[in-house]
RNA sequence: GGGGGCGUGGUGUAGUUGGCCUAACACGCGGCCCUGUCAAGGCCGAGACCGCGGGUUCGAAACCCGUCGCUCCCGCCA
């Protein structure tokens, strides 16, 4: 070993030892006479003092060092001068008195700071990424994100739960997102597919009666990214057999409310979680994973606008929509610019625009006010609960439109009013999510969560007469805005499973290709199962306060999917293609051979 | 595929109603001085044709057009 002990470790206790400590120049002070180095490893800083007089090789190798030379010294620990202590650093108490000292390796400058968690440029970190790694802000987090895990692994081992691995080449399935490919070199015009998650493996181990799975599971989507979506990001998958939905709702809020105790105490949060119907989170935040920590919920106000006058809203009302408003506090003195601007946003999300009414000390201003009675505008203030000093906010129009408005809306001002409390852990349940979405493009039904979710017993009836009207066995966890996890009751009996890929437009021989393991499974013994599938990346990141889930990945792509210090993707050489059976046509050229761009 | 934001020494920013910019500040970097600092201090110094290309103008970091890169969002994410 390089070193006796760590950065981290020293403190009154070990004063008069000779240790030995190995690192990276953090910071260095060089006094002229006395050089002061700040000595950087993984647990720690720890001050080591070069003497030009008690020792002159050593201090002629402190002389030389630079901030992120990797050196080795060893020295005795001695206590600091009475006031000279530093309460900021667990090791404040001591410094190391160094004997001996040799450079391991020497640095260029970086081409940032690393001893500073100051912003810089995001790809110049991504290329850097492992200097970027060094910075103590990654270290928390890529700490904290082990210690999550730890803490799930270890939770779900105590309750009987086993880990199991599922392969990373499995089968394309074209329903969902994008999958990655992977071309097979033994089976020529063959893919294996990346998992987009391991649900049909999770579900095959509930048939093969293992009960309780989990797998800390990465997942591959190529999709666009997100602040909060990578190509590759990381799940608690797990699953349970003879479960109801409250009895995975229960374990997972367990679960993640023990967590939260053990990693992050200081974190405020409420319990027993909220928990919501699809329709009712909907109706209240347009939103299916609304950010709770605030109110400014929308308010249907259809009932006063039923006597209006005011065309805007008798005209929406007639088509069969509703007006619905949001209460946005302290805002009533917003400039025309700032009104427009949130016209706009309304807009951006379908909606023909927004009726503001400003509160004022002087009385209501509002650009709808000549077409609306005093007592209809008080009604609406009233039903707000608008206070002097409040901009409110209305929407006419199909309530789809005026939900994503509004959702959109508030959304927007919560953010900026900073109307969320950030040390709060807004945790909910959203439940009762429908079975199908209509699919105006395709002109079918689409599964809103996945094939495998059960629909409710009691819409089983609705199955055949109105598929838009069936709620499914499904339930999303949300946290400050974001979806934390989905997951659902799945449906166990080849028969029904055979008619809702039916319903989905799955013609018998295409569910025979691609699910015939599935529906063959379930013959042999399935037992009613379920599960979920936490997002760690945004779990993690909600707990380290980063907006962005780059910031809890070790070595994540940027927006265009690249690793930018791998530099992938990458082209690769013609024999390994030749190999692959495989030939690349640009889309620049793809004109000439008569295809069409993707 | 579409929309917004950003791009100025190594890093982070200021400057952006065209002229005082021969581009400022902090950190970093190099040298010298300095024996208790811990964001050490003091002095000196190097380092940027202002992402790139074109244009408007007597004059462009600034205005216009194009382009590239990064980023946020919409679409997309069963």
């Amino acid at each position: 070993m390089y070193k006796s002990k760590t950065c981290g470790e020293l403190t009154a206790r070990d004063v008069g030892k000779t240790v030995t400590l190995a690192g990276w120049v953090h910071r260095r002070r060089d006094h002229g006479g006395l050089i002061f180095i700040d000595l950087r490893d993984r647990f720690g800083l720890t001050q080591v003092v070069f003497n030009p007089q008690t020792a002159p090789d050593a201090h002629r190798v402190g002389s030389d060092v630079r901030n992120e030379y990797v050196i080795q010294v060893t020295g005795v620990v001695e206590k600091r001068p009475a006031g000279q202590e530093n309460h900021a650093l667990a090791t404040g108490e001591i410094d190391v008195h160094v004997t001996a000292a040799q450079i391991l390796n020497a640095a260029r400058v970086p081409p940032f700071v690393i001893n500073k968690n100051e912003d810089v440029d995001d790809a110049l970190r991504l290329t850097y990424r492992y200097l970027d790694l060094r910075r103590e802000r990654m270290l928390k987090n890529l700490t904290l994100r082990h210690r999550v895990v730890k803490f799930m692994r270890d939770w779900l081992d105590a309750r009987g739960f086993i880990e199991i691995e599922t392969p990373i080449l499995t089968k394309s399935t074209p329903e969902g997102a994008r999958d990655y490919l992977v071309p097979s070199r033994v089976h020529p015009g063959k893919f294996y597919a990346l998992p987009q998650s391991p649900q049909q493996f999770k579900q095959l181990l509930m048939v093969a009666g293992y009960e309780r799975y989990f797998q800390i599971a990465r997942c591959m989507r190529d999709e666009d990214l997100r602040a909060d979506r990578q190509p590759e990001f990381t799940q608690l998958d797990l699953e349970m057999a003879f479960v109801e939905q409250d009895d995975v709702l229960n374990l997972v809020e367990e679960l993640f409310t023990a967590l939260v105790k053990q990693v992050a105490p200081e974190r405020t949060m409420q319990t027993p979680w909220r928990k919501f119907t699809y329709d009712e989170v909907l109706d209240k935040y347009g939103s299916d994973k609304p950010d709770l920590r605030f109110g400014m919920e929308l308010t249907n106000v259809s009932d006063i606008a039923a006597n209006s006058q005011f065309a805007v809203f008798k005209n929406a009302l007639a088509a069969g929509g509703q007006v619905k408003g949001i209460c946005v506090p302290g805002c009533a003195d917003y400039s025309r610019r700032e009104t427009d601007e949130l016209i706009e946003i309304a807009k951006a999300k379908g909606a023909k625009g927004a009726v503001t009414m400003a509160l004022r000390a002087d009385g209501i201003h509002s650009p709808a006010s000549k077409h609306l009675t005093p007592e209809e505008q008080n009604a609406y203030v009233e039903r707000l609960g608008g206070q002097v000093g409040d901009l409110l906010l209305f929407v006419a129009d199909q309530p789809k439109v005026v939900g994503d408005a509004l959702g959109a809306l508030r959304k927007e001002l919560g953010a900026r009013l900073k109307l969320a409390d950030p040390n709060a852990l807004a945790f909910a349940w959203v439940v009762d999510f429908p079975m199908f979405e209509w699919n105006a493009e395709e002109a079918r039904w689409d599964a809103a969560h996945h094939p495998f979710t059960s629909p409710k017993p009691s819409d089983m009836h609705l199955l055949d007469t109105d598929p838009g009207a069936v709620r499914a066995n499904s339930y999303d966890m949300v946290c400050n805005g974001y979806e934390l996890a989905s997951g659902s009751i799945r449906i166990h009996s080849r028969e029904l499973q055979a008619k809702i890929f039916s319903l989905l437009n799955i013609d018998e021989e295409r569910q025979r290709a691609r699910f015939g393991h599935m529906l063959e499974a379930f013959e042999f013994g399935a037992p009613p199962h379920g599960g979920m599938a936490p997002g760690i990346d945004r779990f993690v990141a909600i707990l380290a306060s980063e907006d962005n889930i780059r910031d809890v990945i070790a070595f994540p792509k940027n927006q265009w999917a690249q690793d930018l210090m791998m530099h992938a993707p990458s082209d690769v050489d013609a024999d390994q293609l030749q190999l692959l059976h495989l030939q690349i046509v640009h889309p620049e050229s793809q004109a000439q051979y008569g295809l069409d761009k993707p």
